[in-house]
DNA sequence: ATTTAGCACTCGGACAACGAGAGTGCTAAT
DNA sequence: ATTAGCACTCTCGTTGTCCGAGTGCTAAAT
């Protein structure tokens, strides 16, 4: 693979990710100053087809990509694009708000990345199984109801309203709760499913009921409802490669499924990664890319955010982007 | 219009939801008992079409519903279909559960509703601008963040957590939170909006700015977010009517800029209400016919429930789905 | 030893011609 | 009033043809 060879490559990519046509040695001759003709362009091509890195549709076609040409690109040749000041500026004033919940953070990056970047975008939230549980509060609302409140160390506040079989007052609900929380706190939600439920003593006894409700609500939170977000899935239709609607069934299934938190998790090393097509081994998303990054808080990574694509994506811009966003969320996390 | 008529255009379009391909004579006069030959049908089908409730797509297709046939059919000729056992139990325990938030019997309704129709369906929440403040309360969660806590006439039980410029001690959150409720109770939010915020006096000075964030959290809550709950928007695509990726973008853009919300408030009376095509005057849903019902809090309309698929939809299942759904949804949030 | 011009070859897509099939409307017979 | 029969119309799928884009190879040029 020369440096010739490498030129073509990117040209011919580059080309490609823009037409989304094949492309023939003539257009490339006259498109991109590489300075030999189309028949030396020509032999290169048959070269880089031999090598893998390009393939046919058929005969008499231009040629296009493969996975692995896509992989040089991305590895070898590729080189990050600096985002203009608007795009720049618009991530930096993302959280400038006086929200404090995760959802919110989690939601807002999802819609943030699919309009910079004009795909579909995923944000996963901390999973909750793994964080620690700091305390839990509860809030009488009256005529039976009442509002649990869970903090864990990820900087998650979960919350949610609850029939409650009697009447409580706020003394009695707050030494519930205190007594919840010293029994617990620091425990992993995923160590406390394994807790036997103490049979209560005591005065705690009368509660027994809402202590059960507690623990049951507590560690049943990852059916992954609200743990991850989804913003801009329709952009996929913008690309003609989405123009058949089995296709578009099956990714847009797949997002919404959320199968995409299992996955992501595999990728789960830091930074910026991304998936080419079959690289993935998921057969809904075969003719997709996905671009990867963490997010941090307090330092250690908890969460995932995630951008899919056309294999032929700009995945200078979108690196770009994801790496710049998920900066700026594990800074606005932290402060 | 005379019986028999009623009897072709009832076959036709029942052929019709069933096949989504224009229906012959022929095909009428073998599959439904009619007792006339082809030629009488066809005689009918002319007549049927220069009243308007038929069209046909070329001289030699077969006919289909016009919208006044549809809308002939809904009124005069469909009777409703009782659920079978199956559904009905689905629907009876829907709601058996603890969780009192009104978001979860928004989101769990849109489910149910899709799931036994096989389209699309959004619930709407009732709509926060008409409420009345209940009460206001803060949960100190540390670190220089609140939660605070909304509760409407209308059962919501809104919350969020935010970061405030102080520390707070749970006695002064408390009494922050008891002169608001004691301020503001009773008043619709929306009213709320043009309350000019009171120059605070004496005690209460030292708190003007949490006050602040909360009079602005309360008042800003019309942002429709998640007063909508949208199930199974992908079902359109099982539909060969939606075999265009075009309408198909049209549809899903509509579903997700929940513009339907506008236009639901329009169908407000009580019951099940059916829309049919252009008597939506929306364009980006031409092709389809909404079937919306209302549901009830403590005796008063407070929300909608929507289902949209194509024209050639099921409306007497749907209908009856509808209808189910909204009463025991009404019944659960009266409990 | 590379590069390039030239040329024969291949393949898909667009287009027209064509026939089959489905369905109609009309007329005449029942 | 109904129906059988028939000519007519229109769509759709198939087939054949042509065109253009693009290739690979060979031979000439640098």
């Amino acid at each position: 693979m020369d440096s010739r060879k490498q030129r073509v490559l990117e040209a011919l990519i580059d080309d490609y990710i823009a037409t989304a046509e094949p492309v023939g040695s003539r257009t490339l001759a006259r498109k991109y100053g590489l300075g030999v003709s189309s028949a030396t362009i020509r032999n290169e091509m048959a070269d880089l087809e031999e090598l893998g890195y390009l393939e046919q549709p058929h005969t008499s076609a231009g040629r296009m990509p493969s996975d692995k040409g896509y992989r040089y690109y991305v590895d070898e040749i590729m080189r990050p694009t600096r985002l203009n000041a608007r795009d720049r500026e618009r991530i930096r004033h993302a959280y400038h708000v006086r929200v404090r919940e995760l959802h919110w953070f989690i939601h807002q990056t999802a819609r943030l990345v699919s309009e910079l970047t004009l795909y579909p975008s995923m944000v996963v939230a901390p999973p909750l199984a793994q964080a620690l549980l700091v305390d839990l509060s509860f809030v009488p609302l009256g005529s039976g109801t009442v509002l649990m409140v869970l903090r864990t160390s990820t900087g998650m506040v979960e919350n949610q309203t609850l029939a409650v079989p009697d009447e409580f007052d706020a003394d009695k609900l707050w030494a519930l709760a205190w007594d919840f929380t010293q029994e617990f706190r620091g425990v992993s939600l995923d160590e406390l499913k394994n807790r036997i439920l103490d049979p209560l003593q005591g005065d705690i006894n009368r509660y027994r009921e809402l202590w059960q409700l507690a623990f049951k609500w507590v560690t049943g939170r990852d059916g992954d409802d609200d743990k991850v977000s989804l913003a801009g899935p329709l952009n996929i239709l913008n690309y003609p490669e989405f123009r058949d609607i089995e296709k578009v069934r099956r990714v847009l299934g797949f997002l919404e499924t959320k199968t995409a938190v299992e996955l992501v998790s595999r990728y789960f090393s830091d930074g910026v990664q991304v998936v080419i097509g079959a690289e993935s081994s998921l057969d809904d998303i075969q003719d997709c890319s996905l671009v990867t990054a963490t997010y941090r808080l307090h330092g250690s990574v908890v969460g995932h955010l995630l951008v899919l694509g056309p294999k032929r994506m700009q995945y200078n811009r979108v690196t770009s982007i994801v790496e710049a966003v998920s900066e700026e969320l594990s800074r606005a996390l932290h402060g």
